[in-house]
DNA sequence: ATGTCGGCGCCCCGCCGACAA
DNA sequence: TTGTCGGCGGGGCGCCGACAT
């Protein structure tokens, strides 16, 4: 398949219901990656500060300066109602984005509680579309797109024989609604088409040095800005609005209360404790990933003293890909049902061996000093595990204690349910040329953009 | 003279090189427009949060939020030694901005108090450049850029008529230190040409819906963070850095000291104050706009109380200029040294009959409520409007008033020296047009945009 | 099946001159 | 003097087919 594009008139939509004009919530998604999932309004969430500052200290291409001074007030983490999201594109760069409204609260209503209990039983939809990462050929002016054919298949409208002119138009909007045609070939001279509502989206890859400064706030303010707001809004009950970027950083800083709770509850980590945990794919899928827990320890231990915002350092089975975090938070990961001490990974082994733990060669199924702990741990995991966790428990739990970042990290191990990561992000190369027809001043389409092509069905299938 | 544009190879400078290349300073200050001047480092200059805080609104398109927090310990101007300075222009739309790093103080050096002072004696070395409000034909595809005769021969280098093919090719070096390459071409057959450097800015017209979203940083954490970055520092003297957006928004919250201190102890204003502020012409020049102090309030009596920001309510002589502010600060006015009393402005006139003090139809030789205060203010004013007008002065007045936002708001009247002001800005139109080539990605370049040329001259004729 | 490239048609960028304000 | 536009030449965008992997 090629096709040519063109932006169809923009339809002159009066300023005023553009902006109104929401976002389409599946393209959105398709964009945002395989891995992201906003918890949905009325829920109750965590937020960590930590993270927020992470996720512009990334976007800024700067290190959180020292000097920005602590908030003792302001714990870790914030426990709050999601009072709002909105779903947005950056008009520049297409770089999708949610704005989130959060309101701490001290008792929690049960409605919140059980939504965002609800929210990690309902799974992503898995709406039908294509994703390819651009070839020379693809962006070239020279020649044109070609889609795989499986993709055309599955994403394109049947097809219609009744027109003569092999070539024949479709129609997609993109995440700024804006509409373009696009000329469906069929390369075999046989060709096939049909007119249907699409969806097209891309995603770009993560710019090398990404705006170095934002000329309107220094990075320090920026980063004081957080969390004084943060502050502010957590003594005040009042609330505050964030935005959370999928794409520019690994940063998921407002996590479901419920999934946070859980994997705090349930599983009890230690140092050496197998886990695995998802990532994104070349193609916009995921995958798991196996490591294993070196460290338990703050990331910042003189401003961010216990908490549990990336406190594991881990070491992944995988060492070709290095651009992995060394350092993930609890409810990130999911333990390996597998018996760990079946086969410790080599380094591990090398390490305790190291350590005086393990010395001289040990068969790997003479581990002694381990065995009848994992298969305690390993039954417990089974009964905490079970299907539907009682939402009452939590709410027991919560009520013993009053804040949960609790002094139980270095204790025990148990894994939780529900996974989650933030996609690794590949390199970028420098060209710009125009794709798909869409206008040049859209910077940065390079090879290793992603376009995406979208079935548009019922838009409602994704509660947000 | 037309032309034909085309990048010079970007001359693969690595990237190193490029991020420590310096903006010249001559361009930035020709794209920043006639009336900026930035204090030099190692000055005392006077911060207003408020300023910031407005710069910030304009740059996003949104009021301050009415729940950012007060910060009570925060006055509303901080007495800072001016740490550094550095100049930007962003690379995807050109504008320029300025960085500065601040730092509170509470004993005066005397270095900085007097580098302050001589900062506003010396004034911005004129230039030679050229300005020009883009065409239609400027701007389209399908003609080239006419500059007009006689900036060709003020700017360009001086005819030479030993090559033979009319056209010849001019360099010019952008804010970003791209070369650009252009053809000289004389209308009427006659060509002139030499090579020499000459220097290139583009600056546009404003944009009309700003930024509306940075996906950053929320609107209210920005405003948060300004006021908390700035109490901050206060309390340590520790340093912080802003952001001076000089055509985003007319709002020089950076001030020298020196300029300030003048104002506010020199000029006693009062109600009915005649006096001249400078504003910007369309082509880059300047010209004072008259007018009348109608009231002197707080522009926000809740958080900023007592601040001179802006407190002074103004109405101007000519109404057309409807886009004038109607609030200015002390420092940015200048008195009418005319007397005021000979003829005050017809809306006064009838103001002040509404309040019952001019009763009846009086002449305009015949105001005997003001004449004599006049009278004595007039001659106030030229004793402290003389030349040299005291440093030490200013220093024991310093020393006598702890913090200098004294009460005296609604007292006398007196005006000063110096005059600053913030262009205006035109509206914008829709295109996409190339502009001497100059890339496409580049936005908005419309035809209100302007195109600056400029003689590089010797570089540091502007201390900085 | 899919990425790349030579051939080449056509549109539009951009140069020239004419004309008007 | 300077903004606009018709004429028109050439370069590049973009379509086709060939070929390789």
């Amino acid at each position: 398949m090629k096709d040519a594009a063109n932006a169809v008139a923009t339809e002159n939509l009066n300023l005023c219901e553009r902006q109104t004009r929401e976002i389409n919530q599946e393209l959105w998604y398709a964009c945002a990656g395989p891995l992201v999932w906003l918890p949905p309004v009325g829920s109750l969430a965590v937020y960590f500060p930590q993270g927020h500052s992470e996720q512009v200290a990334t976007s800024m291409a700067k290190d959180i300066d020292t000097h920005v001074p602590n908030y003792p007030n302001l714990p870790s983490k914030l426990i709050c109602l999601l009072r709002n999201v909105t779903l947005h594109a950056d008009s520049d760069t297409d770089e999708v984005y949610a704005q989130m409204t959060l309101q701490p609260v001290n008792t929690y209503d049960k409605e919140a509680l059980l939504a965002s209990d609800l929210s990690l039983k309902k799974a992503r939809p898995q709406t039908d579309f294509f994703c390819k990462t651009l070839t020379a050929s693809d962006t070239s002016t020279h020649g044109g797109f070609s889609v795989p054919r499986r993709a055309a298949e599955k994403i394109f409208p049947p097809l219609d024989f009744s027109m003569q002119p092999p070539a024949q138009e479709l129609l997609a909007r993109d995440l700024h609604g804006n509409l373009w045609s696009f000329r469906h070939i069929y390369r075999g001279k046989i060709f096939e088409d049909e007119k249907q509502q699409l969806l097209v989206g891309i995603q770009r890859a993560k710019r090398q040095p990404n705006n170095l400064s934002s000329s309107v706030l220094s990075s320090d303010s920026m980063h004081i800005g957080i969390l004084a707001a943060a502050a502010h809004a957590a003594t005040n009950s009042s609330r505050f609005t964030i935005f959370y970027n999928p794409r520019t950083s690994p940063s998921e800083f407002v996590v479901p209360f419920a999934k946070c709770q859980k994997a705090i509850y349930s599983m009890r980590v230690s140092l050496g404790m197998r886990f695995r945990m998802m990532f994104e794919t070349e193609e916009s899928g995921s995958r798991s990933c196996m490591g294993t827990i070196t460290e338990i320890s703050d990331l910042d231990p003189v401003r961010w003293k216990n908490s549990q915002w990336r406190n594991l350092k881990v070491r992944w089975d995988e060492p070709a890909a290095g651009e992995r975090r060394n350092r993930v938070s609890i409810w990130e990961i999911e333990a390996i049902t597998t018996p760990f001490f079946i086969c410790p990974p080599p380094f591990f082994r090398k390490r305790l061996r190291q350590q005086g733990i393990l010395d001289g060669e040990t068969s790997d199924m003479a581990i002694p000093w381990l065995s009848e702990q994992i298969c305690f741990r390993d039954t417990q995991y089974q009964t905490t595990m079970m299907p539907g966790f009682s939402l009452a428990q939590w709410m027991s739990m919560q009520q013993n204690s009053s804040t949960f970042n609790s002094a139980m990290q270095t204790e025990g191990l148990q894994p939780v349910i529900q996974k989650i990561g933030s996609g690794e992000q590949a390199q970028i190369l420098q060209q710009n040329k125009g794709v798909l027809g869409l206008p040049q001043q859209t910077p940065q389409v390079d090879q290793l953009s992603k376009v995406i092509l979208l079935n548009q069905t019922v838009l409602d299938t994704i509660p947000l």
